[in-house]
DNA sequence: CGCTTGACACCGT
DNA sequence: AACGGTGCCAAGC
């Protein structure tokens, strides 16, 4: 399941940095960076799955367990050390990439 | 150049 | 099989 796979790679992401579902599909091998999305969406209450540090291409906060309001994934970052503003993080700061296999 | 909107595709249920 | 929900990309102005 994707979810897992989803999870397994926002698990590994260091703390006061964020990843992108972008990333995070390709990381996978996939692109389908919608269903990570979606997949987090479902899964946020997941201990092991900081979801929160999950945030768009664009650094913007994509929301949270499907709450766009939940600002708590914005004070949650801010709370690591992730300066985020209006909802908008560091990406050129705290963009956290994932080892990607040589394609 | 900057910003916005629309359309598309992918996965999960 | 279809729908829904999400994020990314592109084009237009």
């Amino acid at each position: 399941m994707f979810n897992e796979k989803v999870l397994s790679l926002v698990k590994q992401i260091p703390r006061g940095r964020v990843t992108t579902y972008r990333e995070i599909a390709r990381a996978l091998g996939t692109k389908a960076y919608q269903a990570v999305g979606n997949a987090l969406r479902s899964n946020p209450d997941a201990p092991f799955v900081p979801c929160h540090r999950v945030v768009k291409n664009d650094g913007c906060v994509g929301g949270y367990k499907g709450v766009k309001d939940s600002r708590v994934k914005a004070e949650l970052l801010e709370k690591e050390g992730v300066i985020v503003t209006d909802g908008i993080i560091d990406m050129d700061k705290y963009l956290f990439s994932f080892h990607y296999p040589v394609s």
